[in-house]
This record gives C-alpha cells, structure tokens and sequence, in this order.
DNA sequence: AGATGTGATGAGACCGGTCTCTTTGCTGTA
DNA sequence: TACAGCAAAGAGACCGGTCTCATCACATCT
C-alpha cells in the first residue's frame, strides 16, 4: 500500500553495536572487517546487522581511510567508439581489481577538462585516467601530481608529465600509411582531423594541441615530404555538420587530393557519405584510410582501409599502470606504446592512372 | 628536480582558519560558499586558501550534508553503441544540472548489477539510473528505494516497480517492422536478440527478462500471427561469435527466414557480415532490419533498415526525470514512451519471388 | 607466585567538512 | 542612557566510519 518512503534513517555501526551490545568499536571491526574478533561476536554482530538492514557508508569509510576505491576518467567524448571502448577496457580492469570508475566526459575542450579534473580531485578519486585535450594547457593536471594522486595519461602524451601514459604508435602507423598511399600513386593526400576548430588553418604542427594527432600528423608530412608528394592537413572536423562541409570543400576543387587520412572513424563515415553524395567513386577517385578499426569499416563498399588501434588494450593498460601506482609501486614513469596495424582493404585498392 | 611528491597534506578549513585567524565556521562559511560573511574576512580567508591551495574534500562535504551530487549509472554494455548514447545524454544532462557520473558495466549480468548497484548506494549517490538486465530479479532495486533513494530505469520497464522510466516505443516499432516485411512479400521471419544464453531454445516471451526485449518480440510475433506469418525467435546472440554461429544455423538450412530483425546494431551488423560471407544477397534473398540507427547502416550496400530510437533522448529523459526527483518534486512516478521511427532502406527492398 | 604475553574488547580521538547555538559589538530608538 | 535588534564571528557538536591505545581475563613461563 505504502511505499515505504519514509522510512527511519539508515542503521549504523553505531546503532548495530548497541543492539548487538557491543562497543562500536568491535561492531566496527566485524562489519569493516578488520582486526580481530571472536566467532561469537561476530555471529551476533552480523545477525543485527542483517536485521536491522545495515548498509555500510562508503563515504566514511574514504573519509577516514583517505582512499575512496574510484578512479576518475575524463575522456573527450564517450560517444566516440574509440572512447567508449577504452572506458570498457579501464573499467573490466578497474572492477577486477576492487576500484569502480567516476566517468567525465569534456568534450574535448580544457576549460571542461579542467572542472571535470578538479571534481574528481574533490571527490577525492585515488587516481586519474585522462586523454588531456591539449597538451599545452596542462596545469590542472600537474595540480593533480600535488595532490600526491597519481595519473594515467590515454592515448595522448605530454612530455611534459613525468607520468605513466599508454599511447599507440601513431607516428609510425601515419608514416605507414602515407607510404602506402604514395607507393598507390597518390600524390596529393589530405589528413582530417577533429582537432582545432572549424575554419581554422593549418599552418604547422604547432597548430596541433592534440599530441596523438600531432604525431600522425607529423608522421603523414614525414612521409610525404621523403617522397616529395603533396601533403596537406585540414583541421576541425569536430562533428557531423562541420566533417560534411570540410569534405565537400575539400573535394571539390580541382586540388582535390585523390586520397584522404580520417583521423577518426567519425570522420571516416562522413567522408564516405560525403563522397557517395557527389558520386565521388571510392577507391577509383578517392582513397579513404580510417584511423580505428570501428566495426562498420568492413561492411562497406568498398570497405575501409584502416589502422587498427588497440584501443581496448589502451584502455587496460592505462588502469593497469594506474592501480599499480595505486599499490604503491614506485620507479619511474612508464610509456606503454602499443603497435597498431594497417589493414588494407577496398578503399584504397584503386590506381591512379593519370597523376602518376 | 625533484617531483615534490612528499608534499605536506592538503590544506583544511581548519588550517586556513587557522592562518587567516578567524574561526573555523568563518572560513567554512567562505570556502562552502554558505552563510554570511564580511567581506573583509571573505576576502582575508580567500587569500590565504589561495596561498594554502585549499581544495575542498567534496567527501566530507557529502558526509554532513548527506548528499554527494552524484549519480550512479549502471548500463549493460558502454561499449555498445546504443548505451554510449544513452549515458552521453545522461552525463550532459547531468553535468548541466551540476550532478556527476559514476558509471558502472554490468555486463547484462544480474549478478554484477546487483553489486554495482550496492556499491553504488554504499558510495551514497544521490540516484540510480538502471538498465536493468532482469526485470524479474529486482529485489536489489527494491532495495535501493528504501535507502530512500530515487531510481529511473533506462529503456527497460519493470512493471513492479512504481518508478520513473524512459524507454521506447518498442512493442509498436517491432509491430511496424514486421509488418512492413510481411507486407513486401516475407512468410518467415525471424528476430534475433541477445537475450539469453547462447543455445538457449525460446519458448515463449517468458524467456525474456529484459523487458524491451519483450516487448518487441510480443509486437513482432502479434504481427506474424495477424498474418499468418511464420515468426522464430532467436536468443543468445550475445558476443560476435555466438551472433555469427546463430546466423550460420538460421541461414543454413531449407526452413531458412528471409527477412531477419537484429535487436541490436552488434547483431545487424554481424549478420551483415554472415550473409556476406555466406553470399547471401540483401536484400534479394534476405531482408535485414535492425533496431537503433547506427551510423554505419547508412553506409553500406545496401544500407539497412533500421528501427531509430531515440537514444541519446532517453538517456536525456532518465536523467532529467531522476534530477526533478532528487531536487525534490513529488508525484506519481513517469513512465516516457519515447517514439521511434522506421527508417525503410535498401536492406528490405526486396521482393520476394516464390514464397509468396 | 609473580612476571609476561596474548587475544578480545572497550573508550574515545580523528577525518574535514556543516550547522546550530551562543556571544559579541554596533546601530537605532524611546 | 538603556535597551532592542541585527549582523558578524566563534564554540563545539555532529556525520559514520577507522584506528590507536588502554584494559582485562586468562594462559604460559621461570
């Protein structure tokens, strides 16, 4: 009949240990298990507790311990598939070994990033899982370091942070494909990246704040540069609207790049679409490379060429870094760089017969 | 040099109080933003937290004031798309309203629910919004609305519980969508959820505990039985493999549907790939449709049929729902039924020559 | 027997805030 | 001048746990 809504404020050691008639101080071991008592008690204690539907505060318990048992995860944008499965890689890890995850997203924007930062902090986290948005604006995460919190940079370095950092090999993995792209015939190739902000113009990698993207990016004009080809890198892409009108700027000059590097599978997809809508035939006239191997990739027509990223494993060896130092393991900061792989596939199976 | 690590613990009300020589209520009253204050003290006190570098102990905060501004999050999978979308809606709306997300996985195993959800509760966020993986075994739902705490459910109803709920219009999309592939020529048609074990035999709507699941086979099967229509339920799609391995044995054989609905994006897209593998053409001899509107169904030849549900909505729903409850609005509980779409593509245009 | 050790329990401080209640000092008014 | 009224500040309890230290009974050792 009644739900039941006001009901009595909820027990605790305190009240258990009166009814058990105990000092709070042996309930308190019994349902914190710790220290030392005897069966009896024990038996007595836990029947009370029961009884009288004794739920421990967790909030207390941090308070006095110092440690909450959380660590706190701020990453650009959990939509992104690339950012929700290294959520799920840090948290299998986190929940298997005892710690449950304060999640944040930022947006991809500092000013977010850093709120979101100091609220973690606040809230008293053990420690801090982050994909900074930039790689200058940083003091909020060296604030962290004061707070004695240790922190696991994902999928971005920051030289300047002596912390532990799980990245993959972007560098590399961009130089591949740009190598791939160029030993096709391609010589005039765009990268597209989400980072910076609609509109805004390339003009070296110090435009670049995002470090994972500025090292493709470095590695793509590496390569290029080696085989003097035309490499050109346009920023901004940061959703759906803004990645359709960068493509269609992009496409339909007559300087048009007859191949095009998607820093994200986001951008990927609207690139696709973008060529599909102005009968942009992939891979005849334009090749498409996608960076994380989002599961559609291989179901397209043509399917996408893309550099696998371990993302997943980034997200675990991230936690995993972390809890160590949560266990109080000492020595100096790792960088874990995890290989990717390029699969080729349709879309950047065509030749180009005439700009060779 | 050195990475000051072994800094002196963290500044507190009372060590500012003490530094700027007043009382500790005076520079609590200042710092928590509470009560009044000179300004000529405020500003004294702000100096010295500042030069201190006070940061507040939210859990201390939440200790006394019994809230924590939390709320805690519990979806099935973050890394499907569908719940990615979901908790983005919920933490925007959240974090508008000044709440954080703790997120927990449960795998859609009840037995992992439950735990999370204790946790949850012992950590003392302020509401739960729930996906729940069992809509019969809910006492540790029960439960938490005796701690006094609200709880939303998320795209799954639970009768039993007088709750707020956002989900979709599910029954009548199924119902849709079936008829929709009865109407272009289809007699057997199967669904294919990831409820369940995998090789587990349906044997009616009792098998399945998650509710939207439920729900869309009840539509589904009351269309086929309007029409006379063969309909077969599929369970245990619950990871690629099985998906797969279920795909090869539905598609195998003479009894063979020609029209397959995919409760989830995972499983469309591995029965895409199944019918691919198995040269099996979409939509001439197997028509494919898919609950929630993944990007890539747009993408692919022929693009697919989808159910679009309003994901990021719902989890925008829940979440502003559980706010107006915690910021005290009384009420019988809500239930939202949002509504979807059918969003017809070439996955099922087909016709189907012979069976009809 | 007396000293020593040990296991079980109790008493109470403590964590870092909030909040109630009291005190203080100043202004206005009869 | 005396006193009400009020704003500002202080004292200290409290939230619900943990943890240190003290106490006590009883077994062990010399």
């Amino acid at each position: 009949m009644d739900d039941a809504k006001p009901q009595k404020a909820a027990a605790t050691v305190a009240d258990v240990a009166r009814a058990a008639g105990v000092s709070k101080a042996t309930a308190a071991r019994v349902l914190g298990r710790y220290g030392v008592v005897s069966d009896a008690v024990r038996e007595r204690v836990e029947a009370v507790a029961k009884e009288l539907e004794y739920r421990p505060n967790e909030l207390a318990r941090s308070m006095t311990t110092g440690r909450s048992g959380t660590i706190g995860v701020v990453v650009g944008d959990i939509e992104n598939p690339f950012f929700s499965s290294a959520v799920r890689g840090i948290s299998d890890v986190a929940r298997a070994a005892g710690f449950n995850v304060v999640l944040a997203n930022s947006g991809e924007d500092v000013a977010f990033e850093r709120s979101a930062v100091k609220m973690l902090v606040a809230k008293r986290v053990d420690g801090l899982i982050v994909s900074p948005a930039s790689d200058s604006d940083i003091e909020h995460l060296i604030e962290i370091l004061k707070t004695g919190r240790p922190i696991t940079l994902l999928d971005r370095a920051v030289k300047e942070l002596r912390v532990d950092m799980a990245t993959a090999d972007d560098r590399a993995a961009a130089s591949a494909v740009a190598q791939l792209l160029i030993d096709r015939g391609h010589r005039n190739i765009a990268y597209l990246t989400a980072c910076g902000v609609p509109g805004q113009v390339y003009r070296g990698p110090v435009d670049l704040y995002t470090a994972s993207v500025r090292e493709r990016v470095e590695g793509f004009i590496d390569a290029c540069n080696r085989n003097a080809v035309q490499g050109t890198v346009r920023l901004g892409a940061v959703g759906a609207k803004q990645t359709r009108a960068i493509a269609k700027d992009l496409l339909d000059g007559d300087a048009a790049p007859s191949a095009i590097i998607a820093s994200d599978s986001l951008i990927a997809l609207e690139l696709f679409k973008a060529a599909r809508d102005m009968n942009i035939g992939i891979p005849d006239r334009l090749a498409l490379v996608c960076f994380h191997d989002a599961d559609w990739t291989s179901v397209t027509s043509p399917s996408v060429t893309v550099v696998q990223q371990p993302v997943y494993q980034l997200g675990e060896a991230a936690a995993k870094m972390l809890i160590e130092r949560l266990k109080g393991k000492a020595g100096a900061p790792r960088h874990q760089v995890l290989p990717t792989a390029l699969i080729e596939r349709g879309s950047t199976a065509g030749l180009i017969p005439e700009k060779m």
